[in-house]
RNA sequence: GGGCAUUUAACUCAGUUGGUUUAGAGUGUCACCUUGACAGGGUGGAAGUCACUGGUUCGAGUCCAGUAAUGCCCA
């Protein structure tokens, strides 16, 4: 058979994942076995596939490619959520460039659009995936607007409001004025800007002085309710109970006192606008202030301001300044940073704003949330997020669950002309409702108007690891009773309120249960220059380019190597070559071993034979470790132990230990052993590199349909020789002592040369005798009980040995050498004698840390006695 | 301003309840090596006052306190 000498991943990647696909291998049905369940943390349907889902989604896949390898019935749901700011921004946008405003369109028309945006659109990030190796059960692909998530959303709504825990209520909220809706807590990104501090004075009613108040929103004073100050504020005392008038407009408002004033700051006096401040609000409602909302929904200055109406709020920002200077209320001007904030979807900078919106109530949701995570039902990768998790759910505030939009589930509240109102599921039964609370009132179906908002995403998405087995409406259908609670949920950490904790919270709710047992928190992807890798700064590669240009093998590798769970990942391409040059390797390696001929006559070397012992213990030493670290999410771990597995251990030591003469045969016993390691190996490996493994799986012999690596159960963790991996330890010392002095003497691997052993202690390393003959091109071994005069020499642990060689010596380096390291020695026996000789480390210490450091102390003495020896020798 | 983390080689990170040779890995770097699997390779080397200052201990990268820098979250 002839194999390419370089490894060309584009094709092998279309191939077996079709074949993956043909065979239905990624899709579950619920059985006997035991279910491994994850479901996909639901991409934006307006996105495209960038480092963090590639990140994310590998690890996905590395854990439900394992799971199914271990025997489980393994069930990784993938789907998109609807995204509805985002989403319907896309789409006004997209109409405004056809000429079409959504003020003129119905809401059933727009919907319209939208539908047909998401499906041009949705899908785009699913299918990227497909690129990438994820085994997701595409079968099951949902969407947070689906009938069944939908249906289950407006349940939920219904169900909680029963309860409740729902209430319609007056509240400062985030105000989107370009998305025109509320946005929450969580999506204000605050930023710093250069703004200005405006000194304003306002005049105190029927007398000739003046307070002055400093401020960055000058336009707002259209809505100031009072002036606050300080209560033990002296400067102050003269104004408490007068009233003074808001410059401009002459409106008289108290002066109220209130310890929350920072008396440094400014003026040490404060304009209290409880319509467009959150702590001037919290503070109106103490002192019992009346509101003046001075905007429209859309930014502009609403009649109440009575000046500037119409304008935009930073438009009028510019044009009450000159005003206020001449009517010489503006004192002074000065630059101020601060921070300010702007909408998460839209940028748009957030106005607060009291508006009438739609809550949850998160208080009891939040403390049995937070003991679910506490008690380690259910535990976090790493750990360190508890602390953040818990503190969020011990400060928690009502969610804010109604946005002003029209794509998302609607808000399934009837208004009745005599402002009741009626909850229920649709037009008919909120009818009948109707009916039955007000018999008399006759109300017909024109009668009832239905609350235009719907819910925010996140409403929905919360219900996701039950949704998509329909565990909301059928809580004891057989789907959900199989795969939920669902195993590992894969995410990154800013989403830890927004989502992570909302699904516990519905878990608890709904299911009586967790909805996952464990969460790895993904670290944020960033550039080199530690930016967050993102679209709008154009810092990040797109995956599928380097799906090509490295394989997806390639780019899972490079994600993985250097992304420990929760922290950050600096990205850097080079760690995708590190990943295809992996590929490389392996291919190679499988060149190498499909390259020999089998003779069944020949009888195993011996050298093969303790090379097949040493690397069956040290395959299964080193596949104990990786199922430690896959216990303990550590899959970077896991992943590096491999890689040096198959390239250190199997590549560099065994295969060049089995390797037969060049055009010689191998015999049929070590041929079989290698076939099954390498087999093996690409079990291992199978999770992180689904494609090469599955190929050699398929080149290593002939295999029966449906006999595929994907479906094949990993070997088990099998108990090894200690002993061996020891003598191999020596033995490699030995040998790597050897290539020294060959390649400081300049002594080519053609040349052989001899080797004289001589023991002063236990022969460690004996047992490798012909393989240090074999890797070194040794004629022959001899022990033995002189020094060997005139030959090079080195010493491993208590060992001598010597090279003789022809070529002169030189004394004096040798010296070097041997003094250097009787140094070491030296210093390393003072180290373990300082502590031997301390009374108190004797009387303390446990017995067996002090046996080894006598055991140390002897090594050490016994290598400086043979050290000492070969000097003496030399120097004579 | 409050809270939570982090700080170990040039870079990215391990280092498990304090003791397993005067700290490890991958990458990079340096020197040497090329007709027989692989230069996307091989062999070998250099590289660290474990942020700083104290403390606890027979013993500290590991525990405690303080300081500094950085990051994240909240206001």
């Amino acid at each position: 058979m002839h194999i390419e000498s370089k490894f060309n991943p584009a094709e092998l990647e279309k191939k077996w994942y079709s074949h993956w696909m043909d065979k239905g291998y990624f899709h579950s049905e619920p059985d006997e076995r035991e279910p491994y369940t994850i479901v996909i943390p639901p991409p934006n349907v307006t996105g495209v596939l960038h480092m963090g889902h590639m990140l994310n989604n590998t690890i996905q896949d590395v854990l439900v490619r394992r799971a199914r390898m271990l025997g489980k019935n393994a069930c990784w749901v993938p789907g998109t959520d609807h995204a509805s700011i985002a989403t319907e921004n896309k789409v006004v946008q997209k109409l405004k460039n056809e000429g079409i405003e959504k003020s003129h369109i119905t809401r059933e028309m727009f919907l319209e659009h939208a539908w047909q945006w998401r499906e041009k659109h949705g899908n785009i990030i699913l299918e990227q995936l497909k690129k990438l190796g994820a085994s997701c059960d595409w079968e099951r692909t949902a969407f947070t607007m689906d009938d069944k998530l939908y249906e289950s959303v407006i349940d939920v709504f219904i169900d909680l409001y029963k309860k409740g825990l729902i209430y319609r209520g007056i509240r400062m909220v985030n105000w989107d004025p370009q998305a025109l809706t509320a946005v929450s807590d969580e999506e204000v990104i605050y930023k710093e800007l250069q703004s200005k501090l405006y000194y304003l004075q306002y005049q105190v009613e029927g007398e000739d002085s003046a307070i002055t108040i400093a401020t960055t929103r000058p336009e707002t004073i259209l809505g100031d309710t009072a002036i606050c100050v300080h209560p033990e504020d002296e400067r102050f005392f003269k104004f408490h109970g007068k009233k003074v008038l808001v410059p401009l407009i002459h409106r008289a408002i108290p002066v109220i006192v209130d310890e929350y004033v920072d008396r440094e700051f400014g003026t040490g006096a404060l304009k209290i606008t409880p319509a467009h401040d959150i702590n001037d609000y919290t503070l109106g409602l103490k002192h019992k202030l009346p509101s003046i909302d001075i905007f429209n929904d859309n930014g502009t200055l609403s009649e109440a301001a009575e000046l500037l109406i119409g304008m935009d709020r930073f438009e009028a920002r510019k044009a009450i300044v000159p005003l206020l200077k001449e009517a010489g209320s503006c004192v002074k001007i000065e630059d101020y940073v601060n921070k300010v904030g702007f909408s998460e979807r839209t940028d748009a900078i957030i106005e607060p704003k009291i508006s009438l919106q739609w809550f949850l109530k998160m208080e009891a949701f939040a403390a049995k949330a937070l003991e679910v995570v506490e008690n380690g039902s259910i535990q976090f990768h790493p750990a360190k997020f508890k602390n953040t998790y818990k503190h969020w759910m011990e400060n928690v505030k009502d969610w804010c669950i109604s946005r002003q939009l029209w794509w998302g589930q609607r808000i399934p509240v009837y208004y009745l002309p005599n402002q009741e109102m009626v909850v229920a599921k649709n037009l008919d039964a909120a009818l009948a409702a109707a009916h039955l609370q007000f018999p008399e009132a006759g109300f017909t179906a024109d009668d009832l108007r239905q609350d235009e908002d719907v819910v925010d995403t996140w409403f929905s998405s919360w219900l996701w690891p039950m949704a998509v087995f329909d565990g909301i409406r059928h809580p004891e259908n057989p789907e959900i009773k199989y795969y939920y609670p669902t195993n590992d949920l894969v995410t990154a950490p800013d989403i830890i309120f927004f989502w992570v904790a909302r699904m516990i919270m519905a878990g608890n709710e709904y299911a009586n249960d967790i909805p996952f047992k464990n969460v790895y928190f993904t670290g944020i992807v960033r550039d080199k220059v530690g930016r967050k890798m993102s679209k709008t700064l154009g810092n990040s590669p797109d995956p599928i380019d380097l799906i090509a240009q490295y394989g997806a093998d390639g780019v899972r590798v490079g994600m993985l190597l250097t992304a420990p769970a929760g922290n950050d990942l600096p990205f850097d391409e080079s760690l995708c070559e590190q990943g295809r040059n992996f590929s490389n390797k392996i291919w190679n390696a499988l060149r190498l071993v499909k390259g020999w001929e089998t003779d069944a006559n020949l009888t195993q070397p011996e050298t093969a034979k303790s090379a097949t012992e040493w690397f069956e213990a040290r395959f299964n030493e080193v596949h104990a470790l990786t199922e430690d670290y896959f216990e303990k999410f550590r899959l970077s771990d896991a992943l590096m132990a491999i890689y040096k597995l198959v390239w250190d251990d199997f590549c560099s030591w065994y295969l060049e230990m089995i390797k037969p003469e060049f055009g010689k045969p191998i015999d049929a016993i070590t041929i079989k052993k290698t076939n099954q390691f390498f087999e093996e190996l690409m079990q291992l490996l199978h999770p992180f590199m689904p494609y090469i493994s599955e190929e050699i799986w398929h080149i290593l012999r002939e295999r029966h349909s449906n006999n595929d690596i994907i479906v094949s159960l990993k070997p088990e963790v099998r108990s090894y020789d200690t002993t061996i991996l020891h003598q191999f330890e020596h033995a490699t010392e030995v040998i790597n002592a050897i290539r020294n002095v060959r390649a400081e003497k300049r002594i080519p691997f053609r040349d052989s040369i001899e080797l004289m052993v001589k023991l002063n202690g236990p022969d460690l390393h004996g047992a490798f005798n012909p393989i240090i003959g074999k890797l070194c091109n040794i004629s022959h071994i001899e022990y033995v009980t002189e020094t060997v005069e005139g030959a090079f020499g080195f010493v491993s642990k208590s060992t001598e040995f010597f090279i003789p060689l022809t070529e002169n010596i030189d004394i004096e380096a040798e010296l070097v050498k041997l003094n250097d390291e009787l140094n070491y020695t030296q210093g390393f026996l003072n180290s373990v004698m300082k502590k031997l000789s301390n009374e108190r480390f004797v009387a303390g210490a446990p017995e067996n840390v002090i046996a080894m450091e006598r055991k140390k102390q002897a090594d050490a003495e016994s290598r400086i006695k043979v050290l000492e020896q070969q000097i003496k020798g030399l120097s004579s």
